[in-house]
DNA sequence: CGTGTACTTGAATTACATCAAATGATGTGG
DNA sequence: CCACATCATTTGATGTAATTCAAGTACACG
């Protein structure tokens, strides 16, 4: 078995001024006077799919801002398997733990090339004095969490397999204009919903043969939204 | 059916230079002189058992910290059914979402006779401005809502039926000395671990049988610790 | 003392996990 | 470029666990 390249590519120092989710990200109240004249040591960094950007009990240095990419964070269970609780998108932050210089609570891996910013938790403590509006910021990072936490028990580990798939695409498809949901392997898929990937397997067949779901390509597939919709709620 | 006292009794203005559980509340940074001159419209609360304390999506306008009792927080599903998302005890926090502005999240509702300090959002911003650390205070709130709602996923909503009650019962054991647990009715420990009231009675009743647990009064029981470990992990 | 509510137990059914085997995709070395 | 190894995905057969529906019991309360 040939172990891959995990490492992440450094791609300079980041302008954060120029971001293209700036609006989304952390520094989105900043004024650009805030950035003039601190040495942040701000990291630009380009990660393959599958890189490990921190490890579960890691002591925490740094929180990361997704510039591109999806993220999902793991954690391991008493018998030994392993349960995706989070999955985090463009603009997201991770690691926020690491402002309160906790260790790290999750394993957080990329599920595809991605580009993440990654921020020392001392430059938020510099920035902090700079701009009181940021823990503010920090707060609403944390609220979202709480908030995905919750919709990930109760929308997606909660009811049949059946109706954690359809939930599952739903959510994926987000509020999307078109109906296009981008899948990921069966693996995750049950690792994200608490059944075997079987099961997901079955399930996702079922859906293709009863045409709720139509493979566009590898794991690309359009949803028949209403009848998602409808499957959801039983 | 008849409808219920559901209002908290006022107690007066609390002392919280002089409270119990100062030191596991928000307050335990606040030096004394920080409450002097504030009017800070505080109030200390009296709950029976059953009484909604905030619905979910009203306006947050305030946060509670628990002093005694038990209060769990409810989440509707798409079905109709509901599930408990979490339980709050002596010294935690609940609607943190109040000092983002936000409306509440959930349903919190006391489980038991329940003393609760009720707190303005406004109090709180007005003390932020005194003492600088009321902010990493609160994150630390969130942090722990986040860490709760992680483990709730994977701790007690994972796995068979029989491990997730076994696992109920540790977690209600908490740390304590002894090894009894004050369980609720089966109803709630079903929305608690996503299953029916009818398999959570099963199984209480099976492990009464096997001497895992013994009843000691209504809905109090000692636990075989080892033997509920050793069923947690199936 | 009757009535409503929660709790308990049983039997039938359904949903899911497990085990096993076949197929498909991907990458490597000859 | 092909043969082969490796790994993910798919499908089937079977057993088990949990839900559902139903009936009965215990208990609190007016």
């Amino acid at each position: 078995m040939k172990v891959k390249k995990i490492l992440a590519a450094w791609r300079g120092e980041p302008q954060c001024e120029k971001c293209q989710v700036r609006h989304l990200a952390l520094f989105s109240d900043l004024a650009e006077s805030d950035f003039m004249g601190l040495h942040l040591h701000i990291e630009d960094l380009e990660f393959p799919a599958g890189t490990i950007i921190y490890h579960s009990d890691e002591p925490g240095r740094a929180l990361f801002t997704i510039r591109s990419g999806v993220v999902k964070l793991v954690q391991c269970l008493p018998n030994g398997t392993q349960r995706i609780v989070r999955l985090l998108r463009q603009g997201a932050t991770l690691g926020l733990e690491a402002v309160l210089g906790e260790p790290y609570r999750h394993a957080a891996i990329t599920m595809q090339d991605a580009l993440i910013c990654r921020i020392p938790a001392t430059a938020i403590h510099q920035l902090n004095a700079q701009s009181p509006t940021l823990y503010t910021q920090l707060m609403r990072r944390w609220q979202q969490s709480v908030e995905q936490a919750d919709e990930w028990l109760t929308f997606l580990s909660t009811g049949t397999a059946r109706a954690r798939v359809a939930r599952l695409f739903l959510h994926l498809n987000g509020d999307s204009g078109d109906a296009i949901c981008q899948l990921f392997g069966r693996e995750d898929v049950a690792a994200i919903l608490g059944i075997t990937s079987e099961t997901a397997c079955r399930i996702v067949a079922e859906f293709s043969r009863d045409k709720v779901i139509n493979a566009l390509s590898s794991n690309r597939f359009e949803c028949d939204l209403l009848r998602l919709e409808e499957i959801s709620s039983n």
